[in-house]
RNA sequence: GCCGAAGUAGCUCAGCUGGUAGAGCAGCUGAUUUGUAAUCAGCUGGUCGGGGGUUCGAGUCCCUUCUUCGGCUCCA
């Protein structure tokens, strides 16, 4: 007999070769019937493998992400099986579960496969499905292997065992299909009832862009048709969060192919929205003793030649500009920090200066490959709110988390609560990629290490994120489709003061070096707004939307009063616009309603009469009418609360 | 840059197997002077992304190029 100890701690006894399944139903029969996995010892198992030793047990349902995630790699097996069907010849690499569903990516030799073919694809996984094939794992060695790849004729499959160790090699079969897989999988495919192949995407084989591209064919499955169908809903409704949408309807900014692809134009609605987050980025600079300064948009070669920059990026940049007579050559510049090295230089400095805190809204240009421009995410020219910090070593780590604080201050501001905090350090297999000493790297590693420790931050390292010059953290916000993306930056860095010759006298009258920080919490104004835009579904926080307020005369009659209100309110610093269109009252809180405006004031005969305004709230509906001077202080309260809340 | 898909009026889209472009909204003009999510009528607007080709004839078929979308690679 086994022990086998379950989640609530409590201690059952089964004989040697129970397998998880039979564990459930002896437990209930509808559990069973839901089981999809199960966590021996910590390790995710088939729920039909054999326990021969004493065990923690953990069942796994679709309620369990462990369980999901059985469930679609088990579906990816599916879906090969079925394309297998459809498509003899093709050719299998790898077919993982992802985040939401799984996908395989596939040879399909010279047939191209589409999004057009899916459908059938899908019929016949659900045929397959209805079988309620078993996956069937067993051991394979690894000449066993070879062998039924070689003939099968897959050379993915076989590069793949190549890397594996003999005896630890296993094969899952279930219908007609066998794969190499180390598992775990549902019991059968039965399980699966709804199935949606969602996009068909190129990726190379192994990541690699020198290797053949594959053809990626992404899906998603459900246990419940039902909850695929809710899905799909939650698909649409975050497409309409998209900020290339939104952008368009609420006419924040466009793009023209005359002015060239990646560079965003900012219409005056989005313009405003950018300048209130730089007056809110400015303020709290100021407060935290940052000293503003303003750099031009090029630079001469020798400014990036000292900085590294052209030994690194000079080909895959926009490509120099020269000057007529002289022959030098200017490069766009691709960040703030070789210009603000520069200042730093441009006066003798002493330890009793530092830190130095220099801070730019710098627009930088960089040249994006063309398939990876993406809105305002990634583009081609934006704007950081960059700083960099010049201090001495022993103020590094205060700095650094002062600016943690700032980061965290911006991301709390603006609700942005499901952040990834992320170290990025160099990829210790290719330091060739990076410039700079081991030892300046291991004492910027640990200082950011330290730093994030020391706020408490919970962080995922990722190794080869770091920047050429050295390590970072980086704050990661998805966007509305689950697609992650860097925000937030701060970086540690021991190379740059030394390749530009920064200096301070220290108490002991000698030259030393600083050290310095680069800091965007925003990280570029572009990828914050889109990421803005989509998380609050472009209703904006009030003090940051660009019309505040709508006034709705009832007819032109009273397009006069309706001026009146919008300018004393004007004079609390209240912003918005008149609808003196000639609509009826129906139409304009239609239109307004949808332009997302929060506020809008309905001003008619009675209104004009008492000096009041009628006051609807965008989503709410009528809330009552007030006097204008109580609502400019309904507007000042709300604002004022909402920081109050959000910054304690 | 790579794989796949798409590009028709300012916006959202229709246009079957090739027979010389259509709707709604927006815009303009007029009527209406309106009380909490679309007042009515009329009008304007498109070298169907650009270029080339096949054809008597191309939005529709072919080639090429640009841009956009979904991924991959890259990302200071």
């Amino acid at each position: 007999m086994i022990n086998i100890t379950l989640p609530d701690g409590s201690v059952r006894q089964y004989p040697k070769g129970t397998t998880s399944l039979q564990i459930a139903q002896s437990i209930s029969e509808g559990l069973a019937r839901n089981v999809l996995s199960a966590k021996v010892n910590g390790e995710v198992w088939d729920a039909t493998r054999p326990i021969n030793t004493d065990a923690t047990l953990q069942l796994l349902t679709w309620n369990d992400a462990e369980g999901k995630s059985t469930m679609w790699h088990s579906s990816a097996h599916l879906m090969a099986e079925a394309l297998e069907a459809l498509y003899p010849g093709a050719k299998f690499a790898i077919g993982p579960p992802v985040e939401n569903g799984f996908y395989y990516d596939i040879d399909f030799g010279d047939k191209t496969f589409s999004l057009d073919d899916v459908e059938k694809v899908e019929a016949k996984m659900l045929e397959l499905a209805r079988n309620n094939s078993e996956y069937i794992r067993k051991d394979v060695s690894k000449a066993d292997a070879v062998k039924y790849f070689t003939e099968k004729g897959d050379p993915y499959k076989l590069e793949l065992i190549e890397g594996l160790q003999d005896g630890q090699i296993t094969f899952y079969t279930q219908g007609n299909f066998t794969d190499l897989c180390k598992g775990p999988h549902i019991p059968n495919t039965g399980f699966i009832k709804a199935v949606k192949l969602l996009n068909v995407a190129g990726a190379y084989w192994r990541g690699d862009e020198k290797n053949k591209m594959l053809t990626r064919v992404y899906g998603i499955t459900f246990p419940k048709d039902k909850e695929l169908k809710e899905y799909l809903v939650l698909l649409e409704e975050a497409k309409k969060r998209d900020h290339r949408k939104l952008g368009k309807e609420l006419e924040l900014f466009t793009f023209s192919e005359k002015v060239g692809m990646g560079l965003p134009l900012w219409l005056p609605k989005g313009a405003a929205l950018r300048e209130k987050l730089e007056q809110f980025m400015r303020k709290a600079q100021t407060k935290a003793g940052y000293l503003p300064v303003v750099t031009p948009h090029i630079g001469n070669k020798e400014l990036y030649v000292t900085s590294g920059h052209y030994e690194k990026y000079g080909k895959d940049s926009f490509q120099p500009i020269n000057t007529p007579a002289e022959g030098e050559q200017f490069f766009l510049k691709p960040m703030n920090c070789p210009h603000h090295c520069e200042i730093y230089k441009s006066s003798p400095r002493s330890y009793k200066d530092l830190p130095i805190r220099y801070a730019e809204f710098g627009t930088v240009y960089r040249y994006e490959q063309h398939g990876e421009l993406h809105g305002l995410t990634r583009v081609r020219g934006f704007t950081q709110d960059d700083a960099h910090l010049f201090c001495r070593p022993d103020q590094v780590k205060e700095e650094f988390c002062k600016v943690i604080d700032l980061v965290l201050y911006v991301f709390n501001a603006l609700d942005f609560k499901d952040y990834t905090a992320q170290i990025s350090l160099r990829d210790p297999e290719n330091k060739a990629k990076y410039i700079g000493s081991d030892e300046n790297w291991g004492l910027a590693e640990k200082a950011i290490i330290e730093s994030a420790a020391e706020k408490g931050l919970k962080t995922v390292v990722e190794l080869g994120e770091a920047a050429f010059y050295g390590p970072k953290l980086d704050f990661m916000v998805k966007d509305a489709l689950g697609r992650k993306w860097q925000l937030g930056t701060i970086q540690v860095d021991y190379n740059l003061p030394e390749r530009f010759q920064l200096e301070y006298t220290g108490s002991d009258n000698q030259k030393h070096r600083p050290v310095m920080i680069h800091r965007a919490p925003f990280g570029s104004l572009e990828r914050f707004i889109a990421v803005l835009i989509e998380h609050c579904g472009g209703n904006f926080p009030l003090w940051l939307t660009p019309d505040q307020v709508a006034v709705l005369p009832i007819s032109e009659k009273y397009n006069d009063y309706a001026q009146k209100v919008l300018s004393l309110l004007n004079i609390s610093d209240i912003r918005g616009l008149v609808d003196d269109r000639n609509e009826k009252i129906g139409k304009k809180i239609r239109d307004n309603e949808m332009k997302k405006i929060p506020f809008m004031l309905i001003v008619g005969e009675k209104e004009e009469a008492e000096g009041k305004v009628a006051v609807r709230q965008h989503g709410k509906g009528d809330i009552g009418v007030m006097a204008i001077e109580e609502f400019a202080k309904h507007i000042e309260a709300i604002i004022e609360n909402d920081f109050k809340q959000k910054l304690n």
